[in-house]
DNA sequence: AGGTTCAATGTTGCATACAAGATGTAAAAC
DNA sequence: GTTTTACATCTTGTATGCAACATTGAACCT
């Protein structure tokens, strides 16, 4: 990995945007973190002008949004949003398998390659890689499956997803997420995209479940909440 | 309607990206068709850093692509990237009928309202408004079904959909996907959600099939084909 | 001490200036 | 007549400057 993004900031105008889903997927980036125009633009040695823009893009993406005067924000989302995320991903992928034909076994080996690659992280104990790992397989998927409008759109949402899951303290557990992964694509092996579909409808109902609507690490929702229930 | 844009567009910073999109859901604006900084710039009565911002977020969308110091231009999906998109919206929408519970019969006296003003601009000639509500429609399920995310992505990829058909030059008839909606809205109904989404696969398919993939209108790709098969 | 006002500072919002490259046109060369 | 070349023009790419507002902290008043 490079670490002298300067350079290349200038050639590739994605940059930025790829590298804050990076930092996010990895959780290596919080909810409700500032991401200041100005610091970004030291960061990646150009002008505030091109993070903007990258933020622009970002805000369409539904990764941070803007606060007017104060900052750059990483999405922060309310129970009802994170459901609605969750609800919209899970019609998706649900969607994407139950309409597919058959997956080639070339797709199977590739995503094989993957769940073993989100084994080794596990038991190598990288955090980071770990968590980017787990989100990018339903990327991967649909890469893998051939549809990059599917891909490009499941990014968006699985970021989401992992900003939630570290905004209402996931408790999920890595080894059942992998082991669930494994078991789709043990039925896309058999071409039971059906079972499949099933299957994905069920892991991402447990990643939904594994939420913890009540502990809202949010300042001002958390103040809202304690207050609510204080003095009346 | 108003046609004074100049003042709302400092007020609303979405303001020109909602009248691209609804432009182009009208077709009122042609997939290839050229979308000047300049000229948009004095339409809306703000500088080029506006226009340049709601271009990027359009870019995120998928409505536009710009090329390299020529400018700005709305998507012409090849042949390829019209099957994605379209594949994917397959997936969106059945994925979520499948995933539904259940239409309480406030939402179904929406939908029905939505499907009788379809009924109205089809009988009215007024194309521009047709054109709208029937891409509109699906959107309007998402958003009745009370998920502001799919709504959103819905509306991204209908409108992808709808430069697409332009594109290809569908011969959808416009009466068939009216009754085709009506019979989705049934189903949701009666509380069978399963066929609701075999009615809404199937009108999917409809709508890709009434594509002439043959008559690609760009200009490029029109002569890649022709010169294929004239000297080799 | 507690609350209020006001100035200082930091951040985004928007416009503008200029650089760099693409395109179209007309003159020049053959 | 055709091709080439040079130039004029137009468009986006990027940086910068300044205005408007939000926040913070200190001084001040009560």
């Amino acid at each position: 990995m490079r670490d002298n993004a300067e350079r290349d900031a200038h050639k590739n105008p994605h940059l930025i945007e790829d590298r804050i889903i990076h930092a996010a997927l990895s959780g290596r980036i919080a909810p409700g973190e500032r991401l200041g125009e100005k610091e970004l633009s030291e960061i990646f040695g150009v002008s505030r002008t091109l993070v903007r823009e990258a933020m622009m893009r970002l805000q369409a993406r539904g990764i941070v949004e803007v606060s007017a005067r104060r900052g750059w924000f990483v999405i922060e989302p309310s129970v009802e949003e994170a459901r609605h995320t969750i609800d919209a991903r899970r019609a998706l992928e649900v969607g994407m398998l139950v309409t597919l034909d058959r997956a080639s076994p070339a797709m199977i080996r590739t995503l094989r390659d993957h769940v073993r690659a989100e084994q080794k992280a596990i038991a190598g104990g990288d955090r980071a890689e770990r968590s980017y790992l787990l989100g990018h397989f339903h990327v991967c998927l649909a890469e893998t499956l051939g549809n990059p409008v599917l891909a490009s759109l499941l990014q968006d949402l699985t970021t989401r997803t992992v900003l939630i899951a570290a905004l209402y303290q996931s408790t999920h557990d890595a080894h059942e997420s992998c082991g669930e992964h494994g078991a789709i694509i043990d039925a896309l092996e058999q071409g039971n995209a059906t079972e499949a579909a099933r299957l994905m409808d069920v892991h991402l109902r447990h990643v939904e479940k594994a939420l913890n609507y009540r502990s809202v690490s949010s300042r001002l929702e958390h103040l809202k909440e304690a207050l609510k229930g204080s003095g009346g």
